[in-house]
DNA sequence: AAAACGGGGGC
DNA sequence: GCCCCAGTTTT
């Protein structure tokens, strides 16, 4: 698979665009989007925003009145919590400002490698590739990589995509990964890669027999 | 390494 | 009604 065929292939089906680059709203939707589908992020992330604007107004809520609005996106317990605590700790830690590097945006709870990833890349503009289940499945089945773990696979698309398309590849493979490359059920029949795929490849060996 | 967290949507 | 899902933390 060459990486610049992927690259037009994803520029040209799946269109980048981002919604907002405040970091604490990016940190947020975020979080709000973890195991969560689009949608529904968008749904929770929308009525939280409605009712509290700032690090200091979720802070000083009610555990409640923050469950209410996101239980859209589900798990929406511990996400209330971890949101409230994350807003505290900017508050009182960060000087109100949510922190621009990697190892400080890990210290937050409900932050791993992907969130940290997100808000590096999409509210500070840094060279950073968040990668989740989709990119690592992508990634592997196409070849672009060989790698059991979602880090291995981060570092090796480093190395082999050019920098300056960093920053849309994790929003077009899930985009991809949810219509046709699916972790069960791929629809490789209907799939613009599918003759550079070797996972695809493999399937029709398998196939034969 | 596996479990737990969860409402919403596909089937 | 059953199963899966833009991760992270805990056991």
């Amino acid at each position: 698979m060459k990486v610049s065929k992927l690259v037009s292939f994803l520029n040209s089906k799946y269109p980048f665009k981002i919604s907002s680059r405040e970091p604490f709203k990016v940190l947020i939707s975020t979080i709000l989007s973890q195991r969560t589908r689009d949608e529904n992020t968008e749904i929770a992330s929308s009525n939280l925003f409605s009712k509290y604007t700032t690090p200091q107004a979720i802070a000083d809520a009610r555990l409640e009145d923050i469950e209410s609005p996101i239980k859209p996106a589900g798990f929406y317990r511990v996400k209330a919590r971890r949101i409230r605590e994350i807003s505290r700790i900017i508050l009182r830690r960060f000087n109100g400002r949510v922190p621009s590097s990697f190892e400080e945006l890990l210290t937050l709870p409900g932050v791993g490698r992907k969130t940290a990833n997100c808000v590096l890349v999409f509210a500070y503009g840094k060279d950073a590739l968040p990668v989740d289940t989709h990119v690592h499945r992508i990634s592997n089945r196409l070849g672009l990589v060989s790698s059991r773990t979602p880090h291995q696979t981060e570092a090796k698309l480093k190395s082999v995509i050019p920098k300056r398309h960093w920053k849309p590849i994790n929003a077009q493979l899930v985009q991809f990964g949810r219509e046709i490359c699916r972790p069960i059920n791929p629809q490789c029949s209907i799939c613009g890669l599918n003759a550079l795929c070797q996972f695809r490849k493999k399937r029709l060996q398998i196939k034969q027999k």
